[in-house]
RNA sequence: GCCCGAAUGGCGGAACUGGUAGACGCGCACGACUCAAAAUCGUGUUCCUUCGGGAGUGAGAGUUCGAUUCUCUCUUCGGGCACCA
């Protein structure tokens, strides 16, 4: 027997598979189809580190494995080749880039196909070929004709030591990526792509698609959606209004200003009106001057400025409100105004404190359930204090605790008035200061002491004794307390003996935690709101927006937290956007795009409209994209009026290619169309599509909105382009470190393919850990499993004429679990039961050829070079990835004898070998006979004896 | 701050639906083979122990005959969002 020799037999086989095209899809078949997907991987000049494996492996296993269970299996791989690195190579190097990614990519083919996964490679795509961006042009172009493309002045990251515009990602910590140098926001006019559109449909799409929770979580998170009302605001002697979005129009009434962004319209609207027009203008340029992350970082204190001279109408009360400018209050978001319910928002909380805003509740937190024939009486309750101790009752007849507290006795009485009389009867104290409010609180609860049903609306406060002489207290019938002094928790324990929760308790527990009155954040009941007053915040939203829209000045609304896709680059390596713009049909509103006047689609025949070569690759002094620089290739002819116009110079982000490839692989060489519709038909969904966690809001969104707007225009047949969502963990460098080429500890896939074969990587990579985790390269671990992949060669010597019971067993069972196992990307215990099964044939004397292949097959999505030489050895001439996938028989899994251990309280003291179908009472009896168990019984009755069936007996003692 | 996820031997990790914790691999120790070493094969390997046992899955409580698994509180680490009105 010749050892395994991985170098030879790998090669040989991954020409085999090449030359026979052994994994080519077919577009039509009587098979079911299966399409799994994996993230196409940017060709880096740094080639392939051991971290792109680790996805197509995993799906490589998958996919194998379904070819052996009947399925035709679509597995493509392609380029997503435009981008930055490949630019600023060019840059550097002067070498054109499309040279560059060519290289790259021959590269990436070499090294992917000595991993022996089984990828179709007749379906190849690359983003940066001009046969596929045609289609990407196309997909944009016909967003343009329905009106999700459009251009807008937006601010871009201006790199001031560069010269250049930078992506999003480029900007790290606010600094240039390249250079360090300070990044600021420049406005320029970009093509948006109207993605907010669909927020609706990606959202509930997310509810039929089989995501891991984790990405359903953070799309929805990104896509942010709130309901409430939008609330218009007049503003005292203007005809001008402030529009708000709100997600409590219940909290209305509780409305005492409204705050303006720095960037809001209104402030330079109202210039004449604001007395104070210098300071709010000082104050709006240092605003515009922080970066994003200062005014995020510096949220500590909140800052603003009064416009001075204008003032808001409530709508619901028609209180004046001041208005103020700060840049808590985003111009992104909403409308870029908020009404201000300082009671009810802790932001606004803050900011009214700050300012000494009027602060007035109008929610309360609800205690205790609705009970029948209920009496509202409203009162007030004081968490007394005398030398850091709080002032408890307890009642002389029925030992209930509570607070000095009582309700009011006329309309007219105010709440101090009330705490006066109410302390003065009840503790015959006269001399206090009222130190703090606790907010109120909305209560049903049953009053033991007068044995009514009551509804209270009760409101706390702190009350400070300043004397501690007492009057003789006042005491009535019902009334009858004494007096005590305890600390807070103490008191706080008393009220709880109580049992119902009580006002008086969250106030106590309020004045322990709080110290003071921090607002109330939740949702409650309505109080001081007119017509609101009773309802619960549910009901109250409802009611405000019916009675704004009856009157006129809001209605109901649901924001986003998406926004529109910024989709231009100016940038040389991506694709050119397909748009013409004309001056003179502009100026003449002549035909064209309603929303972009003067811009015009080229024409379909004129796509691919192709990158032209150019000199240099910098982007200008002007932050213009480097076409811009090629007065030839700008100047072209209008589609409209066949007069002179301009190309579009900017670019699309390298975003866009990504969004629709797994749409190509079904059809690449397509000259007519992106794909055939009865191919699309044919393949689509991706039943399948694994990728990394960091493209699980960007990529993922993005590509589902091309899908879903070509299902709307009827291009496409299904609405979610993916049934299934899954997450890879990252390989990490041996310390926990990320890999990367500046800290020099990137581990090179060719280097452990040369030393320990690319089968024994593919194992390892799997065998590492949960696939969805991240995990530390270790090179011990190669050894392992290649010892593994040496023994199941070396079992060739095993092969007899029979194979024993146990390892019969134990064949069927590895079946059975490595099936399930690779359905749900168990891989790593996949191995370790392959594993497993090579020891158990190690140890016996021999092992049939048929199971010995059965156990080549069950190897073979893992490591297949290996599976397919034995396989071949032993006398099969087709390839193994065409055989059928081994089938587990239950019968043969079953034991016939079965260790059932024995518990004594708990403990293990014994176990017995007895036939798989004992009955229940006869394993209790010979259980109860051991003489272990007899010892531990120490000769008393068990109280108890149970049995699980097939794995113990537990006797309670 | 908010929302997720995790924590198990010297290490990576396993454990079905609550039922013998530590599968599998690495490492280590001993043994066989060898003049010797490597490779390979075999045996052992959670900790403590007076060898009867006892303790043990981040900490503390709870439910249960029985908890890595379920509930509550806390600690630490990782990830995501972050003034979203």
């Amino acid at each position: 027997m010749d050892k395994y020799n991985p170098q030879d037999i790998e090669k040989k086989w991954q020409k085999y598979w090449e030359d026979n095209k052994s994994f080519s899809a077919q577009d039509s078949s009587d098979k079911p189809k299966f399409y799994p997907l994996v993230e196409f991987p940017y060709p880096s000049g740094a080639g392939l580190h051991v971290g792109h494996p680790r996805p197509y492996t995993g799906m490589d296993i998958v996919a194998r494995k379904k070819r052996m269970e009947g399925f035709n299996v679509l597995y493509p791989i392609g380029f997503d080749a435009f981008g930055l690195p490949t630019e600023n190579y060019a840059i550097k190097t002067g070498r054109p880039p499309a040279e560059v990614t060519a290289e790259n990519i021959a590269n990436f083919t070499r090294q992917i196909k000595s991993l022996g996964i089984s990828f179709d490679w007749s379906r190849v795509v690359d983003t940066t070929d001009p046969k596929y961006y045609k289609w990407t042009q196309w997909i944009f172009l016909q967003l343009f004709k329905h009106g999700l493309a459009y251009k807008k002045n937006m601010p871009i990251n201006w790199c001031t030591s560069c010269k250049i515009g930078l992506a999003n990602e480029e900007v790290v910590d606010g600094k240039c990526e390249r250079c360090g140098g300070e990044v600021e926001k420049r406005d320029k006019y970009q093509w948006m792509l109207a993605i907010t559109k669909y927020a609706d449909k990606l959202l509930s799409g997310l509810e039929d698609v089989d995501y891991i929770e984790r990405a359903k979580v953070q799309q929805q998170n990104w896509i942010g959606k709130s309901e409430g009302a939008s609330v218009e605001f007049k503003i005292k002697n203007s005809e001008l209004k402030i529009t708000v979005f709100t997600t409590r129009p219940d909290t209305l009434f509780g409305a005492t200003y409204m705050v303006l962004s720095p960037e809001h319209v209104l402030v330079e609207k109202l210039k004449d009106k604001i007395n104070n027009f210098a300071d709010v203008e000082d104050y709006i340029n240092k605003a515009k001057l922080k970066s994003d992350l200062e005014r995020t970082e510096l949220q500590k204190e909140k800052t603003g400025v009064e416009l001075q001279g204008i003032k808001a109408i409530n709508p619901v009360n028609n209180e004046e409100i001041p208005v103020f400018v700060a840049d808590y209050v985003l111009s992104t978001y909403g409308t870029g105004a908020i009404m201000a319910v300082p009671a009810h928002d802790e932001r606004d909380f803050e900011f009214a404190k700050k300012y000494k805003l009027k602060i007035k509740e109008v929610v309360a937190r609800k205690i205790g359930e609705m009970l029948p024939n209920s009496r509202r009486r409203d009162g007030v309750a004081s968490v007394l204090e005398r030398e850091g101790k709080v002032c408890i009752l307890l009642h002389r007849d029925n030992g209930e605790y509570r607070l000095p507290a009582g309700g009011f006795d006329s309309p007219e009485e105010d709440d101090y008035a009330t705490l006066k009389r109410e302390i003065k009867e009840e503790t015959g104290y006269t001399q206090f200061t009222i130190a703090d409010f606790l907010g109120s609180i909305y209560a049903y609860y049953y009053a033991t002491t007068k044995s009514v049903n009551r509804e209270r609306i009760q409101r706390g406060y702190v009350v400070h004794l300043d004397s501690y002489e007492q009057v003789p207290q006042q005491l009535t019938k019902f009334e009858n307390y004494d007096v005590q002094w305890h600390e807070p928790e103490d008191a706080l324990a008393l009220l709880k003996q109580n049992e119902v929760e009580s006002g008086e308790y969250v106030f106590v527990e309020r004045y322990i935690e709080n110290k003071k009155y921090q607002g109330y954040y939740n949702v409650g009941v309505n109080v001081n709101s007119e017509f609101l007053n009773g309802l619960e915040t549910k009901e109250a939203k409802e009611k405000m927006i019916t009675w704004l829209e009856e009157k006129n000045i809001g209605k109901k609304q649901i924001n986003f937290k998406l926004r529109d896709w910024v989709f231009s680059r100016q940038r040389y390596w991506g694709e050119p956007i397909p748009l013409v713009y004309c001056e003179k049909c502009a100026s003449e509103n002549k035909g064209g795009n309603e929303q972009n006047p003067g811009w015009f689609a080229i024409a379909e025949s004129e796509l691919p409209l192709e990158l032209p070569q150019v000199e240099k690759y910098e982007p200008t002094d002007t932050g213009e994209s480097p076409l811009s620089q090629i007065p030839e290739w700008v100047k072209t002819t209008c589609p409209n009026c066949g007069g002179e116009a301009k190309r579009e110079t900017d670019t699309m982000p390298n975003w866009a290619g990504s969004s629709w490839y797994f749409l190509r692989y079904i059809d690449p060489n397509n000259d007519n169309e992106f794909a055939s519709q009865e191919k699309l038909k044919y393949w689509m969904s991706v039943d399948w599509y694994n990728g990394g966690m960091e493209h699980t809001v960007l990529h993922l969104l993005y590509s589902r909105f091309w899908n879903e707007f070509l299902y709307d225009i009827g291009v496409v047949p299904t609405s979610e382009p993916y049934k299934k969502r899954t997450s890879h963990g990252m390989i990490l460098a041996k310390g926990g470190e990320k890999m990367s080429k500046s800290k020099g500890n990137v581990v090179n896939p060719d280097d452990v393919t040369a030393e320990f074969g690319a089968d024994t990587l593919r194992t390892y990579i799997m065998f590492m850990g949960p696939f969805d985790q991240a995990a530390e390269w270790d090179t011990n671990g190669l050894v392992g499993v290649r010892r593994f992949l040496d023994r199941v060669w070396n079992l060739q010597e095993k092969i007899g004429e029979s194979t024993d019971g146990d390892t019969t067993r134990v064949l069927h069972a590895v079946i059975k679990k490595v099936t399930d196992d690779i359905d749900n990307m168990r891989f790593n215990t996949a191995v370790a039961k392959l594993m497993e099964l090579s020891n158990e044939v190690s140890k016996a004397s021999s092992i049939t050829k048929e199971d010995y292949l059965s156990v080549v097959k069950l190897i073979s999505p893992f490591a297949p070079h290996m599976a397919e030489e034995l396989w071949e050895m032993y006398g099969n001439s087709q390839s193994i990835s065409q055989e059928k996938w081994p089938e587990y028989d239950e019968t043969k899994i079953k034991e016939d004898t079965i260790t059932i251990v024995v518990q004594v309280n708990g403990k293990v003291r014994d176990s017995i070998d007895v036939p798989a179908e004992i009955p229940e009472e006869e394993i209790k009896k010979q259980a109860l006979e051991l003489e272990n168990v007899k010892k531990w019984l120490d000769g008393k009755e068990p109280k108890k004896v149970i049995y699980v069936k097939g794995r113990l007996v537990s006797v309670v003692v």
